[in-house]
DNA sequence: TGATTTACGTAGAACGGTGCACGAAGCCGC
DNA sequence: GCGGCTTCGTGCACCGTTCTACGTAAATCA
């Protein structure tokens, strides 16, 4: 009800419109939208009745122009990955509950994209930026951080000065998964991680690959321990996972740096012919849905991923409001036990 | 390499910066970057010279207040349904070409929360809408499209006159799923929808169940038919798929309307000791990732959701460019046969 | 009561582009 | 050598907000 007949050019209704028909200077409707200072509350319920009546919204591009947009960035690095949308979640209502838009952008995991879409976002003059699981690298990101306020998910930056970062305790999360293997008797485990990155230990893989080593060294089982490096992302590793599990040094228990690779490890074992976890184990990372199906049954280390977006989300929005001093925030994973790993 | 020192306020580069570099008027940048009438090949290079030097980005802000913003926005319905990356890559790739930018906005599956993304659209002054298996009712929609080009996808709405509809042919679909459990030798042929929406025609479901009874009513097999309805999508449906699969009058066959609950149900079957497909046969739709998995193996309709996503933004684009009579696409689906179904 | 502060409201200049109306050439034919 | 037509390029009025500077009325203090 109440249209407002919100037609291009024609009757749109703008600030000038509101203002008219209040009775009241535009600038007096811009203070009541910001709720700036110096506004009676007889001015803000007359404006506010005539906002209401003529359905009026003010256009975020004008507002651009000169003041905050209200709107925060989003970038994803796919849109596949199952945690993305628990992070999402989690940015999404601390984002709203403070009255803040957001705006998503999806880029494939190549760096170029990415730098494309952080440009894209500086074009549309969005208040602040949360990158999520970005392979950008930390110099990058400092040059752009002067230009926009910028928090990072899932991408270890301890020393970065001029913006913050939002992680779980990757090293500890690969311990408690490496120690359950350990307590559950098996010996002989081997890491599934990422390729090796350039910018090393930024990502989250190596991390991993860091916490596996130690869990393994604190058993006395260092000369057990082994990392297989999978391709490119992009490529299939269906072939370089067949042959680790079909080979004649196959191993008995199998850590993955994340369930998106843990999943089909499983189902190239169930190729084979082999049981889980009776001829091969495995623990995940990400505690992902499908991990959860009971015919996949993943053991899984669980980062809070929606707790992860909330804090991005504080972090940002308190940055906007003029925090300076860097902030690193790091959550504790656990493990979710299911039925692949024992 | 040119950093542009685009810093907020201070040094940022203008449309007038670049003017001046080049030595023409504002309205002659302008004109270049649209590639607008009336430039010369001299005044092209010069200008684009001095663009490169300076790198130079327009504000989308700036832009959006009177011309063009060169951006689609894309409605999601949530971001875990797996057949939604497909769509989106179909889109990006065919704007990406045409040279524009697009701003994802996610949203819930309530009715409300679509609403407030397509305002939000609206404020931040997109060329155009697609939106993805919304759940919002034609007339709303005819509304929404006098203010900017529609495009909606899996959502059927054949009679609409001022917004485009791209879907894939839901009923065909169905009839081809039920044919082949039909061909597999079941007759006890149960199917899984979703719970009975307002808007009946509209969306997918109840065009899915259209083909289930056609396909059963060709095969004499009217009387086997019956429709299970799903409590709300919210809800855990776990409950309800138990008691479907442990019942006396257990089918022997289910076509889900959807892999999303078609891979529960496989579950389910799989914690009640029942056997796929000897105990209980079954077929989805989308033809999910995970539908795919060798532990899954769920025979699934394929209804090229990159293509559905393709033709989406070619439409959009066609409509941005002046096009007024409507289009409604319809692509044919194709069945994916693996181990569930027979 | 007069001086000083405080609270409220307003006018008008930005912000960074677009698009219209117009003037200056250059080219043509006669 | 003078109208008429193109082809280019420019000046300027917008677009819808925010924000600074300022004026005025009410409240507080000496």
């Amino acid at each position: 009800m109440a249209d407002g007949g919100t037609k291009t050019g024609a009757g749109r209704v703008t600030i000038r419109t509101v203002a008219e028909d209040a009775g009241v200077s535009v600038a007096a409707v811009s203070k009541v939208m910001r709720n700036a200072y110096g506004v009676s509350e007889a001015l803000r319920l007359k404006v506010e009745a005539s906002i209401a009546r003529l359905g009026y919204r003010p256009s975020v591009a004008a507002r651009g122009m000169r003041g905050q947009t209200f709107t925060l960035g989003v970038l994803l690095v796919g849109i596949d990955n199952p945690i993305l949308p628990l992070i999402y979640g989690g940015i999404e209502g601390v984002a709203e509950a403070a009255g803040y838009k957001i705006m998503v952008g999806v880029g494939a995991a190549r760096m170029q994209t990415e730098a494309r879409l952080i440009e894209q976002m500086l074009d549309n003059r969005m208040d602040g930026l949360i990158l999520v699981a970005s392979r950008i690298a930390g110099d990058v990101l400092e040059r752009y951080a002067r230009q926009i306020p910028i928090v990072v998910v899932g991408h270890h930056e301890p020393s970065a000065r001029h913006f913050d970062t939002v992680n779980n305790d990757d090293r500890q999360g690969a311990r408690i998964a490496v120690g359950a293997l350990i307590d559950a008797g098996h010996r002989d485990i081997a890491m599934l991680a990422l390729p090796h990155p350039e910018d090393h230990q930024a990502n989250v893989s190596p991390q991993r690959e860091r916490g596996y080593r130690e869990a393994m060294a604190a058993a006395g089982l260092s000369s057990f321990a082994r990392i297989v490096h999978m391709p490119q992302p992009e490529v299939p590793r269906h072939a370089e996972m067949t042959a680790l599990l079909s080979g004649p040094d196959r191993p008995r228990a199998v850590f993955c740096w994340s369930d998106l690779d843990a999943i089909p490890l499983i189902n190239v074992a169930h190729e084979l012919g082999l049981r889980v976890p009776a001829d091969v184990a495995v623990v995940g990372y990400d505690n992902s849905q499908v991990a959860a199906m009971p015919v996949v049954g993943l053991t899984s280390v669980d980062q809070d991923a929606r707790g992860l977006g909330e804090a991005a989300a504080r972090a940002l929005l308190s940055r906007i409001g003029g925090r300076s001093e860097v902030s690193h925030v790091i959550l504790h994973p656990r493990l979710v036990c299911r039925t692949s790993h024992r």
